[in-house]
DNA sequence: CCTCAATTTCAACGACTGTTGAATTATTCA
DNA sequence: TGAATAATTCAACAGTCGTTGAAATTGAGG
């Protein structure tokens, strides 16, 4: 390798093979970021290239075009957050309820809490997507969801929820309700109610799910358990 | 002057006042019905121009430039809205609480219901607009939204509500979580629960206010006005 | 060393973008 | 009628966009 090809500021412009191989997890990286910074339709080929550092004609040789890229994103993203909830859903737990679905929202906290754009483009997608782009994204998402109804039908049967719910909307509900906390909390806690972003988003947490358990337990009165919210 | 220049459809371009004129609204219909098309970001001073049959250079003689059409579109859409608010958390009222915070749903249900672009351009620019745009929101919202407060502290008042409640999350979780009803279980219904739109919109809604109910009320085993849900 | 395939960049296409200054026409007012 | 003003279009600028075909470079296999 040659230390002297690097100048300064303008990465080496030769064709051919690089030393470091542009693979199609560095454009991934790349290009949710900047999906992430400008939406689907305002992300570039062209700035996702400039992020990876590559020429915009190498991602048409390593992917068809931009929508086959965010379909790639999905499925390296998506997947790993179905095991983590599939594990939460084992029948065979004996967890309260409660914690099972703070449990779940935790994971979706970690996976999601700090990508608010990947968040967007998702839920831009679902909105304004592609037919196949829908398609993927239901199929991926109804993999999530059935571990929600999963723990939501066994809190039924186990007397913890009322047998009255429908678990799909009320699955529903508690995901959505602390996506859009994460979304618009922080977004308008400082202009609309004067608290710093931070500490209104662990407020919004903690009220919502307190919340909807009330909403949805069969005794809302007996406490929930006492260590839930520092769990993490 | 040559007729002859009337190729085939295309309509009068001659320059000069026309005789049905421009005017400031007719160019909003049109911006609202492109924004809602596009979002923000992608719908195109050309597009907008092309929807209200005239060139694209005339909207920069009526608006300095495409965010400033936007504002003007909040100020026109959203001043309604608060004044039908207005009118609901007035002290005096004497109805229920629950009633009273089903009849908001109502109020935005009519205003936002069908116009799906629109609230899909106004949380895109609350989470990305500029910070003059965001502002501007920030003020209209904050008039919404105080309304919703008033009520829901006049339900803790009354003695209708927990007491504990954080009434600006409160609110936000009721209306939000409305919005994002209208938003998403359309799209997501007939693929993920194979139930069609209009039919799971309506049982959403009915079972987010009762979860909502429940999780806010001081007394939820109290059952809900009978007649409630009939209510447009 | 030669060859071949894999990887990367270049250069260009046509289309679209926000915006502006000048030209044009219709209406209104004197 | 003539002049002023309001409303409208035209033509162009300098960008950006997705995409593609060809050219160039590298590394591996023989």
């Amino acid at each position: 390798m040659k230390p002297s090809t690097l100048k300064t500021s303008a990465p080496r412009k030769t064709r051919g093979p690089k030393s470091l191989k542009v693979d199609t997890a560095l454009l991934l990286d790349a290009a949710q970021s900047v999906f992430s910074k400008s939406g689907m339709s305002g992300a570039s080929i062209r700035a996702i290239a400039r992020k990876a550092g590559c020429d915009p004609a190498l991602i048409y040789y390593h992917f068809e075009n931009k929508e086959a890229m965010f379909h790639a994103l999905l499925d390296r993203k998506l997947p790993p957050i179905a095991k983590e909830l599939e594990i939460l859903a084992d029948p065979s737990s004996n967890e309260p309820t409660s914690l099972r679905l703070w449990r779940v929202t935790r994971v979706f906290r970690r996976h999601f809490g700090e990508d608010s754009g990947f968040r967007a483009v998702l839920r831009g997608q679902i909105l304004n997507g592609t037919e196949g782009t829908k398609d993927a994204i239901a199929r991926h998402i109804q993999r999530n969801a059935r571990c929600n109804w999963e723990i939501l039908q066994q809190g039924i049967e186990r007397g913890h929820l009322r047998a009255d719910l429908n678990v799909r909307l009320t699955g529903f509900f508690l995901v959505r309700m602390f996506m859009e906390i994460f979304d618009l909390v922080p977004a308008i806690s400082e202009r609309i109610a004067n608290v710093p972003a931070h500490q209104a988003l662990a407020m919004a947490e903690r009220a919502w799910f307190e919340l909807f358990w009330r909403g949805v337990a069969a005794h809302p009165a007996k406490p929930l358990p006492s260590d839930l919210f520092s769990l993490e």
